[in-house]
DNA sequence: GCTAGACCCTGTAGCTGCTATAGGGTCAAG
DNA sequence: CTTGACCCTATAGCAGCTACAGGGTCTAGC
């Protein structure tokens, strides 16, 4: 199988197979006697197995790492557990600074419903206001963000 | 005013402020004659703008643009308000492929409750029978990502 | 035999938004 | 006259790719 078909098989870009080889997340394969790649059924599901982490907005270090540690069948899983239960904590503040970021740009935006003039644009009155260090709407009383 | 005294007025890091210049988001300011940067409230406000626009994620790129059009009073504010809508609809798209990651994530973590041998891990299994093509609980039926 | 096009190779630069050095100069207080 | 806080430029690094440049290889069709 060579590098075209194994991006094929798991979706994943050839630039970026490559990528991945570069900074040993993937096994540098065998080759052809003219220099081209040759990948087995192994390369396939580390592959695989790195597009799904990938899918869960992994980082690839941590990739690395649950690689090391599924490799250890009689090891302790609690490893396993602590990583994605950081990686879950990471998600999980990020879906809540998203959550208020969207509810200031609702308030931002509904301080201009129709097209007129810059200089009696409510949106950008308000972030005149805020760079004159006074109050804006969008950054009110009930969220957190500066 | 010199640029840690903007840095404290603004919030912004000394190194960011440097490199906002550099890439032309801050005008270059005039220099004392031993060559440091001197600011005038100008440049306060206008750094405040873009502090303001960073709280509210928005891209260096966009900032730049809105800049020219809040100069330019007189002018339409549509391009404001489809600059924010863009932005607006970004961070809506994002907040939900996040919404159905945390799902995700928090479909798998049930996988393992206790910890065990890492043959055993639920988790593990779930990444195992994912590179091998099969159906996975965090990436089933319900959810867009693969 | 020769050419077009699809594939492969390496190496390097670019993207965003900083951050962190290295290696120097300036200035006021003690 | 030294210490320490501040300033300067220039460059490299982070993540996770993406996109070249500039080559080689292989197959099909004429």
């Amino acid at each position: 199988m060579r590098i075209g078909e194994l991006a094929k098989a798991t979706g994943i870009d050839v630039e970026t197979l490559r990528y991945y080889e570069r900074i040993g997340l993937l096994h540098p394969p065998s080759r052809q006697v003219n220099g081209y790649r040759t990948y087995d059924q192994d390369a396939v599901e580390r592959a695989n197995f790195i597009r799904h982490c990938r899918a869960l907005d992994m980082g690839l270090n941590d990739i690395n790492r649950l690689l090391g540690l599924a490799s250890k069948p009689e090891a302790d899983c609690s490893g396993v557990n602590r990583l994605l239960d950081e990686h879950f904590a990471r998600v999980r503040t990020k879906l809540e600074s998203l959550r208020i970021l969207e509810k200031q740009l609702a308030r931002l935006r509904n301080q201009c419903d129709i097209a007129h003039k810059v200089s009696d644009c409510g949106i950008l009155r308000e972030f005149i206001a805020a760079a004159h260090g006074e109050a804006c709407t969008c950054h009110s009383s009930s969220s957190s963000a500066s």
